[in-house]
DNA sequence: GGATGATGTATTGTGCGCAATTCAATTGAT
DNA sequence: ATCAATTGAATTGCGCACAATACATCATCC
């Protein structure tokens, strides 16, 4: 009894509850990460950097446009404004001069302790259980590797 | 053998599968919007209005904020361009003047026919089953009903 | 009925995302 | 060695999101 125009419902559709929950999420790390003087994007960028900290690298702007998927668009001015705040330095590369290089200063670094207790904060204010939303980043995880075979790496 | 501060890694939170799950999708509806010359955003409006308009609804703003989780910092300059376009129209409440309602035009109510095919051809563009995908998106919905229950409508 | 508070939208400012372009540096071909 | 093509980041422009504020309108209380 579905008329053929119902997949415009906006409850049935599974990009609205995917926008929806994203910016509700985002919603609860806000005031987490505000303590830490970070938005989410700089959040995430910042844990991108605390993982090549531990093998002591600098990334290129690219791999960690790679790694999170944004561009230089997007990357270039949200990295001069940690560099403003002192907690990531950039140099451009020795050998070729078109790269540039990010890494973490010690000021950033020593943030990643208070950011230690985020994920854990997080996860009571949902208020789900763990499991189930493990099993849902590997679902999410799935469904974009799925996307992104279909169309390698539009980026 | 974790360490304590493994919840950081950035392939272990679920909130950043959201964040990139969501972004892919969007940039696969992108396309298929263009050629009705919409964003994702204004498709989402569109659907609360087009699902008004089935019932003859005008719909304040804040409705419209309602139902999609937006404020009116984002609806009235969205709001204002598809009234460029033609698509809606705009009107101060008669009894009351503070309230602004919304309603598509016909040639809003027209660009429907055009958009039945939109989730049809995303569904085949992403590759994954429909099964799959509803059954994520009632996750999604389980989860957004939780973070709403624990922080009722911070908007 | 005039001050007071509440309500609903609009405005301003900041920070993403992303397309498109620019520009310098590098690589490759002849 | 020179020119063309490619690469990598930066820049520009536009449209969200969202906080904070402004502003007009309505409701209430005395």
């Amino acid at each position: 009894m579905t008329a053929p125009e119902d997949g415009l419902a906006l409850d049935s559709q599974v990009c609205f509850a995917l926008y929806t929950a994203n910016r509700a999420v985002v919603a609860r790390y806000r005031p987490l990460l505000a303590e830490l003087g970070l938005t989410y994007p700089q959040y995430l960028v910042m844990l991108v950097l605390w993982e090549a900290a531990a093998g002591d690298h600098r990334l290129k702007v690219s791999e960690v446009g790679d790694r999170l998927r944004l561009d230089s668009g997007t990357l270039t001015p949200l990295l001069k404004r940690l560099e403003l705040r002192g907690l990531v330095n950039r140099a451009r590369g020795e050998d070729d001069e078109r790269v540039v290089t990010v890494a973490v200063t010690r000021a950033g670094y020593d943030l990643r302790a208070q950011a230690c207790s985020v994920p854990e904060r997080l996860l009571c204010a949902t208020g789900v259980a763990p499991e189930r939303l493990m099993a849902l980043r590997d679902e999410l995880r799935s469904v974009l590797a799925e996307l992104e075979r279909q169309a390698p790496s539009v980026r």
